[in-house]
DNA sequence: ACGGCCTTGACAACCGATTGCCATTCTCTG
DNA sequence: CAGAGAATGGCAATCGGTTGTCAAGGCCGT
């Protein structure tokens, strides 16, 4: 056979570097898979043609065949939210970085989106990563059963999870308020099905009730900044003059209800969030919150779910990861009205 | 042949439902792909079974065999930046209504990654919705004569394009300055490749010639919050009252440098932004900006490409989309120092 | 010099669908 | 009732790779 002219149109596949080097199509995947296994003069003539005809595998096929897709599939509920943004890039970073796709997808906060979006990815990706999931623990479980899973913000039994671990920074963002003289601080919640919202929920009331303060729980609330308005009359009406709140969308919300009402922060009432957000630096005022490396936490997340699909690559697989929190004083914390 | 037991691993093929159903592989593919080849009773008879045996299509496979991926690549320069949340949102929403799926890239503002990612995507994608590219004309027409592509702020002769008229809206950002007393205005610019950052200039600059307007231009600068800092002090050293900046991003950054600095906005220098993003309503103080519907953008990019993948379905295929665009007046605009 | 082991590379089955082509059956018409 | 033509469904090739199996050949040791 004699040497194929360069096809112009259609992309070059093995076959072509086959019938180019005279050799059987299977010697090709070998050659460029496998180097040991081909003689080396071998080799290098279809390296050779392969850069010639500038060939690249057609990863369709290629999945098809070895059941791998090189694709994972990114989980978060919106991704208009900032916080995700972040964990996105990290995710992307570190997928691209290794060789993988990343599908990203928008589960609207809805349970049910999120379940069929896992069965589809089942078939299209050789792992996922769950973002602050709205599953139920056991729907969760069963889906990570099924393929490989790393969750963030998220620990259910068995599943892999990257937690940021803004808890633990729960009672120093107390002790934050205490210090300046509050006695009265109400927690704003997050989505009822929110485990994130739960946990922090729990470590600040364990750690008021150590300390003797008072600190009551008011929502739930979407965590977006039109939810601010709802949370900062409900916090106003309830009386403290501090909030925690879940995160910093409702919380710059709250900022701007306040303003509006006249109430002025800190002065009035302090509000700390959680997350550090894209905003959080610039908003007026700028917002004491709780900071913690998202990004980092996506290039993790991705890290587990590798060693997961290559059990072999070296690191033992461990099966949770805790982001550190710290408390970021900024403008919007300040001295207990003095009545 | 009996019936098979739905084996519980793994998932349903067409060959199992043929086997339940005992007709062939390509009957089974055919009432569900197309109906109407196939006589009702056997196709209630396969349909049924595949319900029974939760039976999804493999996208591999029929990606490999049709041609066609279902998957549409989204290219963004960064996605960081939240100008691009409303986009991907628009085209994720528009994309999973019409059944596809969308592979999000972030190109790191990049032209070389952007010229692989768009070879690999030939393979692996129906088409790709290019926002603000950073590669020159040619490349880019090259890219879009190979796959269908539609492109977002990026006009190139013969590639469909969505445009948000941002530099409709500059004469009337002029003019919104002008009635403010300013006579003495900079533009701030964004990246030398941008063609945004070119058409905006080029509008505003005609602006200001037409209304005897000295306007100079500072810059390039890169579209980072963190380039606040030298735009902010660019425009202080040239001595305008007044900028008109790239993009909001920039302009957030240029607040805070100024407040840094000691000088006041708007009473010292008066600032206004591009594209409304999130967070341009809450800083501080609030900005001026030009406003679009971005998300809307999004939703014409996938719209249009689709067009392209399916000719028949209707509408004629417009080759370009403008999204309009107007000035929103917040707190960062005022009076001109009145030395 | 011969037997056995290892290396090398070809053949072919397979992944899960799609689709052109053909054979069979059914229906309608003359 | 025969024949034309449409409806129906099966066979097999195909997409572009991966991978198990095996034959041929080279090298070694004895």
């Amino acid at each position: 056979m004699a040497t194929q002219p360069v096809a112009a149109g259609r992309p070059a596949t093995i076959h072509d570097i086959a019938a180019l080097c005279g050799v059987a199509a299977s010697t090709v995947s070998r050659a460029l898979a496998n180097p040991d296994r081909v003689n080396i003069r071998t080799r290098e003539r279809i390296q050779a043609a392969a850069a010639e005809l500038n060939y690249t595998p057609n990863s369709q096929a290629k999945a098809l065949s070895s059941g791998r897709t090189g694709a994972v599939g990114v989980l978060v509920p919106d991704i208009t939210n900032p916080f995700y943004f972040d964990l996105i890039r990290g995710t992307q970073l570190q997928l691209k970085a290794a060789g993988y796709t990343q599908l990203l997808v928008d589960t609207e906060e809805s349970d049910e989106v999120e379940a069929s979006t896992l069965e589809q990815l089942r078939k299209s990706a050789d792992g996922v990563i769950v973002a602050a999931s709205r599953l139920n623990d056991e729907a969760l479980a069963d889906a990570a059963a099924r393929m490989p899973m790393v969750t963030v913000n998220r620990d259910v039994d068995g599943v892999p999870a990257v937690l940021i671990d803004t808890p633990s920074a729960m009672p120093q963002a107390l002790d934050h308020l205490i210090s300046l003289g509050h006695t009265s601080v109400a927690y704003v919640g997050g989505p009822a099905v929110s485990q994130s919202s739960a946990r922090r929920w729990g470590a600040l009331s364990a750690a008021a009730e150590s300390r003797g303060v008072e600190v009551r729980s008011l929502g739930p609330f979407a965590p977006k900044t039109q939810s601010g308005a709802a949370a900062a009359d409900a916090a106003v009406h309830s009386g403290v003059t501090a909030c925690i709140v879940f995160n910093d969308l409702i919380a710059i919300g709250m900022l701007q209800r306040l303003r509006e009402r006249g109430l002025r922060v800190p002065e009035d009432m302090s509000i700390v969030g959680c997350d550090d957000i894209f905003g959080a630096d610039f908003c007026n005022p700028p917002l004491t919150t709780m900071s913690s490396p998202i990004e980092q936490a996506g290039r993790v997340a991705v890290s587990m779910l590798l060693a997961q699909l290559n059990p072999l690559a070296g690191g033992g697989n461990r099966s949770r990861s805790i982001m550190p929190t710290h408390l970021t004083v900024r403008g919007s914390t300040g001295a207990a009205p003095s009545v």
